[in-house]
RNA sequence: GGAGAGGUCGCAUAGUGGUCUAGUGCGCCGCACUCGAAAUGCGGUGUGGGGCAACUCACCGAGGGUUCGAAUCCCUCCCUCUCCGCCA
């Protein structure tokens, strides 16, 4: 396991990784574990002359036993007994040092990037681009809720009896839609895109969720399934821990993969806000875009994934914006994200269907994926990105509500025709 | 789920308590030989940590234990393979 952040940084220059961090108005042990690195260091310095003490010496007794020196091996041994029995003491010192400063280092968020707005809330992301027209109707545009429970392809009744609240059942084309939308996504990524297509476990344990970031501080979003398994609240956790514990080769990169995956969180907090028809799910579905790069290029290749994600709302004709999110929005694991919003008419409301984030070497640090940039040098961290490229129920959501016709039945935008099959659903 | 076999430095293998800080082959890099290449020979070739450095420590699936000393013995777990059972 590595440092989350670079040690070197942290002990050189703790004020940069402080302000990095207070961007984000988050706190983080800079000092504690400055405080905790210099100790371990004294400690596994003087665990590492002990133990080459003892090798020494016990390397001794078997040149003396194989010499038939008996006595002479018996009083070595006996020093080395009294080294070895000082050791476990320092270990266990070590040990605890060492746990200490890596539980202080896992709670430590990464730093927002230098072109990260300043600001305190929602108000101050930055609008970068809007793109595609607001649908103009000449009727009241209706939710999604009403028009889906009108055509009965969706059935939110049912899906609270056999499951619960946040849960929906799709039907009909309702389903197909939704199914058309995922293979339309993954083939604009894949076949028109460059990107793999990854189909990934939706259980994972807790090595990869630790690798990605969302454990050990977030388990209360996660539903457990054993000791070690959790289902993935995003593909982004199997997929950019596939390359966890590797070193790739600089030509494998940039890793361009493109993953549908179903996606479970128990969004605890997130009760009765915003969560009408579909636009809040304990499961979801959604294509995750996930990148692996060299660190002096993963700032272009943040623009392009924001580009590849907003191909699916641009093609589709969806009108959106692209906005910037200032410091103390961003997540836990982020240095920079971009915020992809569609605007769904009838909730009235634009609904977030992709953060594209740049992590820097947060995650490449905690999962442990590296590259070499030539035979013979220093495997260094890879710079790892993702995106939603889209998420569906909003997706759904918005092509609902914005295809919608007086009489109630639904457009289908042309490019995903021959996906869904049809050209209009209607009663 | 049951029985058996096994997890060793990129790959393949050796190693069953003390020249193993892991041998050998292949691959790869360098050098030599060559007009050039092949072949051959010689040398090198893992990751992480500490130290200005010389150097040193840890790592043989993971974690514990026995011992002066563990790849090697013991325990627990994970994984792989073969066979059986079950089953999309």
């Amino acid at each position: 396991m590595h440092p989350m952040l670079d040690r070197q940084s942290i002990v050189q220059q703790p004020d940069l990784v402080k302000a990095g961090i207070a961007k984000k108005r988050l706190s983080a042990p800079i000092d504690e574990i400055i405080a905790a690195y210099e100790q371990w260091r004294v400690v596994t310095t003087q665990l590492g002359e002990m133990n080459a003490k003892r090798n020494a010496v016990s390397k001794t007794i078997g040149a003396l036993m194989a010499q038939g020196k008996k006595d002479e091996a018996e009083t070595a041994k006996a020093d080395a007994k009294e080294i070895s029995d000082a050791i476990p003491e320092v270990e266990e010192k070590e040990r605890i040092l060492d746990s200490k400063l890596r539980e202080l280092e896992l709670s430590c968020p990464n730093m927002a990037h230098e072109s990260v707005p300043e600001g305190a809330s929602e108000e101050d992301n930055v609008v970068v681009r809007t793109r595609g027209e607001k649908q103009s109707f000449d009727f009241e545009p209706k939710a999604h809720w009403d028009l889906a429970t009108a055509l009965g392809i969706l059935d939110f009744e049912r899906a609270i009896k056999i499951s619960g609240s946040g849960y929906a059942v799709y039907q009909g084309w309702g389903a197909r839609l939704q199914r058309a939308l995922f293979n339309y996504m993954i083939d604009l990524h894949t076949i028109h895109g460059e990107y793999l297509e990854v189909y990934p476990p939706y259980v994972v344990n807790t090595a990869s969720l630790l690798g990605t970031g969302q454990l050990p501080k977030f388990e209360e979003d996660l539903y457990r399934v054993d000791d070690d398994h959790f289902l993935i609240p995003t593909a982004e956790v199997p997929v950019t821990n596939l390359y966890r514990d590797e070193i790739l080769d600089v030509w494998q990169l940039p890793i361009k993969n493109a993953a549908f995956s179903g996606c479970f969180r128990k969004e605890a907090g997130a009760a009765g806000k915003d969560t009408r028809g579909i636009q809040r799910m304990h499961q979801f579905d959604k294509v995750e875009l996930v990148k692996i790069c060299l660190p002096e290029n993963s700032y272009d290749e943040l623009e392009l994934l924001v580009t590849d994600a907003e191909r699916v709302l641009q093609s589709l004709g969806l009108h959106y914006r692209v906005s910037l999110l200032c410091g103390p929005e961003m997540s836990f694991s982020n240095s920079k994200c971009f915020d992809l919003e569609v605007w769904a008419p009838g909730v009235g409301r634009y609904l977030e269907v992709s953060s594209c984030s740049n992590f820097e070497a947060f995650q490449a640090r905690r999962a442990n994926i590296r590259f070499r940039r030539a035979q013979g040098e220093k495997p260094e961290f890879a710079h790892v990105l993702n995106g939603s490229g889209v998420a569906t129920p909003r997706l759904f959501i918005a092509i609902l509500e914005s295809y919608q016709q007086a009489d109630g039945s639904i457009v289908i935008p042309e490019p995903l025709r021959p996906y869904v099959g049809t050209d209009r659903i209607e009663q």
